[in-house]
DNA sequence: CTGTACCTTATAGTAAGCTTTAGGGTTTAT
DNA sequence: ATAAACCCTAAAGCTTACTATAAGGTACAG
């Protein structure tokens, strides 16, 4: 009584049986106990566990990243709150660093797009192309 | 006589000779001529061709799309610049959206990562991990 | 008792962009 | 002549995060 099949799990979670049992394979989810015939039965703490996987990947966290921040949240009291924080300012610098990049990326493109006339003419002095073939 | 070998090819381009050899099989490189013995020859076109890729990748375009932007320089008079144009300004917004998307992440991940102590002591009322548990 | 919805496993496929491996031939320098 | 450096192909492997398929067993309603 009181336990989730693996779908109700999956309809609370807004995730699917195959992603679940795809995250246990992974160690994200711990192995359940089983019913008599087999069927994996969860309990509510699995749904507030595949909520902390899920707001952990929005924040960008890779699903091994979400392990191993699982793994400090099991031994809270071993681990320290640096340890944590160290994780996540790691994470900070690469999302910062993918968004410098895609700014540069960005301003590059704008540049040569602007410079286009986009109209119906033909290509060949096209200024993108150019900019691409440029040395 | 002039000719490159794929390993001169791919100094010249700093890449190496597999990635070379898949670009072809993604039809990003023209079947080159060959010599007698079956190894493959290039021209100065190649590396031109080569370096284009690369430019167009570090703009952030997916190998796919560099295809078919090679495919509008091949015949650019049948092309229009706005063809190009479009393809570019399409770039434009996945690369703003993309840039949107991780400001998001990082200001939600900044902000929980600020509240956090990131002292020594045990992370059992860390903020970070309870952010993460957080309903 | 039969249909439908649900669950199980193992295996393979997807996307992108390569890299690696295995098992061979060729070219060049000494 | 031989070793080192170079080239070839086909096929498999890598990474991430799933998704799909096949071939079955189970639960429950009517």
């Amino acid at each position: 009584m009181g336990y989730l099949r693996i779908g109700e799990l999956a309809r609370l979670t807004d995730t699917n049986n195959e992603t679940l049992r795809f995250y246990e394979s992974r160690g994200l989810l711990e192995e359940p106990r089983r019913s008599d015939s087999g069927y994996r039965l969860y309990t509510q703490a699995e749904v507030l566990r595949v909520h902390f996987i899920l707001r952990a990947k929005r924040m960008g966290f890779s699903l091994k990243e979400i392990d191993e921040l699982l793994s400090l949240r099991v031994d809270k009291e071993l681990n320290t709150c640096g340890t944590v924080k160290e994780l996540a300012e790691h994470k900070l610098l690469e999302i910062d660093m993918k968004i410098k990049e895609l700014n540069r990326m960005k301003d590059a493109l704008q540049q040569i797009t602007d410079a286009c006339c986009g109209g119906e003419e033909s290509a060949i002095h096209c200024t993108i192309l150019n900019a691409l073939d440029a040395e």
